[in-house]
DNA sequence: CATCTCAACTGAACCGGTTTAGTAGTACAC
DNA sequence: GTGTACTACTAAACCGGTTCAGTTGAGATG
């Protein structure tokens, strides 16, 4: 066999059984002694401990793997086209999210990008049925989402980001997405909005729907009409080709709630390629509060979610759940807070209006 | 003990005994047959294969990697601070590349989140020690950096994002940035720019040094003085100073190139709540094509640089490393390509201006 | 015909932990 | 003084693979 450099030797590294020996007792008791169990006598546990700290002893996770059947590390499967994935603010810090929370606990994340559309079914499997997760985070849950079947044959642990309408029998971790919105057309209708769109994410997502039922039940609490929507996909390509068929009606809005920032933003950029004022002749909202939306021009009006402690609860709650601990609820996180920036403004004619 | 979710008894997997027994034969020739080595008949071995699919049989990883003593994963720590993660397009695309080349080979990636400035190191050590991993890509490389003495101490494979000024044995994925840096400011000086500043990411990274040089060294080519200089961090704040700086000299600049996007766009905000005009007054430049940059307004000119690809290639060269068949040379990537958008423009009184 | 060789296979050791069953020794009750 | 109960430990099995050291039987060789 060749020498390469993955073949430095590496030093060997001490075992329990090293441990056991210098101390003077069996495996067994050395076991006992860092796992806290009873068993073992004070004075011994000590004299264990001490040694395995001199020896800089660390348990090999492979064998602690193999004999307790357990992965230490949660998995999460992204599934994303590629040349979106760099678009979307929300999953670094949710990620980062989560890490805090696996951190303390020793367990580690393992992420899966799929690519192409069916390779996500085939992401979890494989994550579980090689034993890579005990536990498995879903985002982007879709309307009746195969994949809650899929988890549930597959009988792993999961926790989902806001609960599915399949029925699911795992803890979900929810934002009241609808409050953002509703916030959203609230602002709006007091600048005197009427005619208020929605460009929509991808319908097939629970929160695109969610997102666009918010958007509708908020006119109508307002005594307005929900007939401006134009379905798009949360590109900007889509937000772009939505945008375009808003503004080409003779009813054209005054206003529109997109359901993401980069919509938004690429959408505000189409509108003032048209020669309309942003917010003089349209307001225009997004969603996600993405960094750069305040230095848009004019800088965006958004929501504010808090992706990272999105990500550490639900963690926490897969956690508790594999520790047995978790109560079988669903958590709930704040809202979402309303940006105001300078995207949005009176409506056309309206008093407020300069 | 109590029972709960994740005691939902998981169908007991099939092991390498079940095949063995059920096709007559051993452990061990179950293990020849599956992994093509020689010692067993090809009829049996046929009979063999034949039952281990009949059985539905998947080998253990966990079992796998106590007797071979691997990991079957790489790792990639990212440190950021988690409010900067979501900004920088580069990491989800960059992943989304490993990804693709790790799907080939049964290998996953462990992801380590450092948000906290001393974490880094103690999550390379977490990670080597506990054997979660055979490799690691290293990316972000910086200053002398103490990485490479870390990971030459833990005796691990490795890949790095570039080539290290530190004295590193391990191979190197580069891109050469200066090229991309150089092509933007040919570009600048070619619309009669003589006053052309940078805005320099952290220079204790090597990508920030060498980003800084490149625009030094493109300067003095075009015998122009490379005294407009001022020291940022990537993010959107630092940009903002650092260009409020420029601005305020006296022989202010009539362009800055930016070392990213982010800064690129908080800076040409800036300039434009001053009253200037892009590209009018002040032309400006960015780096990563971040998608959201040709919605800005104007949309910006940058660097476009492939992160998918690089991350592929890395993981691969580190796969190549761990198998022993890679040639120890560094591999060069393409350099970034200059996409001209609507945020560079004719210096201000030169001929080519409108 | 005895021997040598090789392919094909088996049994057992091994990786590094956890866990179970069993044993020695001490304390206490009756 | 014997039985009981408990503590403190050990030896060995076990998790599910890989791999090494034999063993067997068939065909080639002298």
């Amino acid at each position: 066999m060749q020498l390469n450099p993955s073949e430095r030797e590496r030093p060997m590294a001490v075992t329990i059984s090293d441990v056991a020996h210098a101390a003077g007792v069996s495996k067994g008791a050395v076991s006992y002694a860092l796992n806290g169990q009873p068993g073992v006598s004070q004075d011994t546990r000590d004299r264990i401990l001490k040694v395995a700290k001199d020896l800089g002893w660390k348990p090999s996770l492979r064998a602690k793997g193999l004999s307790s059947a357990k992965a230490y590390a949660l998995g999460l499967v992204v599934a994303r086209d590629p040349s979106l994935l760099g678009t979307d603010p929300f999953f670094p810090a949710f990620i980062a999210g989560i890490e805090t929370a696996l951190a303390e606990h020793d367990y580690t994340l393992v992420l899966s990008v799929a690519t192409a559309p069916g390779a996500e079914e085939r992401c979890y499997r494989k994550l579980v049925e090689n034993g890579r997760v005990d536990g498995v985070i879903l985002t982007d849950v879709r309307h009746n989402d195969s994949r809650i079947g899929l988890l549930n044959e597959l009988k792993v642990p999961a926790v989902t980001l806001n609960r599915p309408d399949a029925n699911s029998p795992f803890p979900a971790v929810s934002v009241d997405e609808s409050a953002g919105i509703v916030a959203a057309v609230e602002h709006l209708v007091a600048l005197g909005h009427t005619r208020i769109a929605h460009v929509g994410g991808g319908q097939e997502y629970i929160h695109g729907r969610s997102r666009r039922k918010a958007w509708a039940d908020a006119l109508a609490a307002a005594g307005l009409a929900s007939d401006l929507f134009a379905a798009a996909d949360f590109t900007a390509a889509g937000g772009v080709a939505a945008t375009a068929e808003l503004l080409r009606r003779t009813d054209r809005p005054t206003a529109i709630v997109y359901a993401n920032d980069l919509m938004a933003t690429a959408g505000q950029s189409y509108a003032q390629s048209l020669g309309l004022s942003v917010p003089g002749d349209l307001s225009i909202t997004g969603y996600d509060n993405a960094e750069f939306t305040q230095y848009l021009n004019p800088p965006l009006t958004t929501l504010a979610t808090d992706p990272m402690l999105w990500g550490r609860v639900a963690a926490q709650v897969l956690l508790n759940q594999l520790a047995g601990t978790h109560g079988g609820g669903d958590t709930a996180l704040p809202a979402p807070r309303l940006v105001v920036r300078a995207s949005t403004g009176p409506a056309p004619g309206h008093p407020t209006a300069a």
